[in-house]
RNA sequence: CGGGGUGUGGCGCAGGUUGGUAGCGCGUCUGCUUUGGGAGCAGAAGGCCCGCGGUUCAAGUCCGCGCACCCCGACCA
């Protein structure tokens, strides 16, 4: 039977950013928005970020956090209370500057994270130590004018949810740091089926303003990085630049430790770019706005029958909390919904037709293997649910395979651009090799690079030597070794050559 | 902000060098037949060819100036 991929969607071999612009066009998660670098998340990409949202959301609340809302615009002046920050930003921000023709006195910016509002207001909330820890989160939108965009993970303006706590030690904090980055990790990793490698951030990769920070690093399908989310120590920094001061049990007044942790809609990229193919999207069975769609088969003497178990199948599903749809169309054929269908990423698809009521049966597809099974019409229900979760589990499998497979330690500068992808030479065949199923065609063009593991002496100018020279950046400085990929580091700085200090995971990145 | 590319029915493209009635595929509409991997036939609608200026009897095509978007580099969740 034919399988070939739907041809309104460019093969990521031959070109990787196309197929993920085709894909999310495809699956109409997005459209693009007359200001330039700013989307519209359409309600199929809509809903996949608010179920994002619900999962951090209760993975928040159960760790004590609440929710709040701070205002968009932020005082001019609020940016110079802290140097790092303001360097960071200053070239992002759009600016308001003036309101009905009007200059405003002191201009305002458009938030592009909001620790400097949000410290403002701590500095008056907080006054003794009966008043710390103060866990609060926000889901807000963020502008950051960036030179270049892309969908999803570079764009102007783009949602995302930011954690903000103060309290009253450094040990206090550093463990609140730490167990979101735990919490982002289960949500990931659980829901989104994609394997991360975690650890911290290089002093040059660190948030502007932070004394630490550490990410979750997931790979795409053309091997290169996307930073799932982040968590920051921030020390005394703000509490210093916004006298955020408590009177401890000592009788002495203190700064606060405070701390900044985030999720982006950069995840629905992240999906994209992780499980899709050259037949379009494919969702984990937990996020995806649909799990189950249900096609009836067969001609109009059929039709009457087949919808109407069809019907019956569609109640019992969603009476066991599956969330099924029934595309009953005539105007459409079975064929062409199954590409439909596939290219929108919808994991399961139950098939109906004369041939199944006559055998007391029912064809499920897996969208992740592509797999049709034939299984008896009684207790759907239950297999649907449990084949979702084996879904769930594969999907994550495979990323981590894929992830495993692209992972390599690099002893030198040579070894390291080869990895990452930037050796310019021989671009054809390596790509073949590289395991994408090696997609025939002679005009593929499109390499996969990968993660290198290499040694680094800890001296800036090193990792920038690295980026110079190959593109790749510092992702994480890990905080262990998966087992599973069998690498050791390596012992030496792979720019200098002198005893490394910290394994490091090199990529190029989004 | 530098280098390259592209702007032509809703979408994807051809035409351009050699100026002369604007074309193809997909989609859309109507009708009939179809329905287990993007159906077939018949008919139909739909375009100030990115904008402005110029050359010419005549410009999608040639010349100038803009604008927009895409790709590649320096900044970033």
């Amino acid at each position: 039977m034919a399988k070939e991929a739907v041809l309104e969607i460019t093969p990521q071999s031959r070109d990787f950013s196309r197929w993920y612009i085709d894909v999310i066009r495809k699956a109409d998660l997005m459209d693009y928005a007359p200001v330039r670098g700013c989307i519209v998340f359409k309600p199929d990409g809509f809903e996949l970020w608010e179920r994002c949202q619900a999962g951090l959301d209760r993975r928040f609340k159960e760790t004590g956090h609440r929710n709040a809302y701070f205002p968009t615009l932020i005082p001019a002046s609020f940016f110079e209370k802290e140097k790092e920050h303001v360097e960071g930003f200053n070239p992002e921000l759009p600016w308001v500057t003036e309101v009905g023709g009007e200059r405003l006195e002191e201009p305002l910016a458009l938030r592009p994270t909001s620790e400097t509002v949000i410290g403002y207001m701590y500095s008056q909330w907080i006054h003794s130590y009966r008043d710390l820890p103060v866990l609060i989160n926000q889901w807000a939108n963020v502008f950051r004018w960036e030179k270049r965009t892309l969908p999803f993970l570079r764009t102007s303006e783009f949602l995302w949810q930011e954690g903000h706590t103060a309290h009253a030690t450094e040990e206090e904090a550093r463990a609140e740091v730490m167990r979101m980055l735990d919490v982002y990790t289960d949500f990931v990793e659980n829901d989104l089926s994609i394997p991360v490698y975690r650890g911290q951030k290089t002093p040059s990769e660190k948030f502007a303003g932070a004394v630490e920070t550490y990410s979750l690093e997931a790979m795409m399908k053309d091997g290169k990085a996307v930073q799932a989310a982040t968590s920051h120590y921030l020390g005394t920094n703000f509490a210093a630049g916004f006298n955020i001061r408590f009177l401890d049990r000592d009788n002495e007044l203190k700064l606060v430790h405070t701390t900044s942790w985030g999720a982006s809609t950069r995840l629905l990229g992240c999906i994209v770019m992780v499980h899709g193919d050259d037949r379009g999207l494919a969702l984990p069975p937990l996020i995806a706005p649909t799990q189950v769609i249900l096609i009836p088969i067969g001609g109009p003497k059929d039709r009457e029958r087949v919808v109407a178990e069809a019907r019956m199948i569609l109640a019992e599903l969603q009476a066991a909390g599956i969330r099924a749809r029934l595309d009953d169309r005539e105007e459409f054929r079975p064929g062409w919904k199954f590409n439909e269908y596939e290219m929108r990423g919808i994991p399961l698809r139950v098939e109906i037709g004369p041939r199944d009521l006559d055998a007391g049966q029912v064809v499920l597809a897996r969208r992740d293997t592509l797999e049709k099974m034939a299984v008896a019409r009684p207790g759907v229900a239950g297999v649907v649910r449990e084949l979702l979760s084996a879904i769930q589990q594969n999907m994550f499998r495979k990323a981590q395979t894929f992830q495993a497979e692209h992972s390599f330690s690099a002893e030198d500068m040579k070894e390291l651009a080869e990895i990452v992808g930037t050796t310019e030479a021989g671009t054809e065949e390596e790509t073949a090799g590289a395991g994408a199923g090696g997609e025939a065609g002679g005009e593929a063009r499109s390499r996969i690079g990968g993660f290198a593991l290499a040694g680094w002496c800890g001296r800036g100018e090193c990792e920038a030597r690295v980026k110079e020279e190959t593109k790749a950046t510092a992702r994480v400085i890990p905080f262990e070794i998966p087992s599973h990929l069998h690498l050791t580091p390596p012992k030496r700085c792979v720019a200098c050559g002198e005893p490394a200090r910290f394994p490091v995971w090199f990529a190029r990145a989004y």
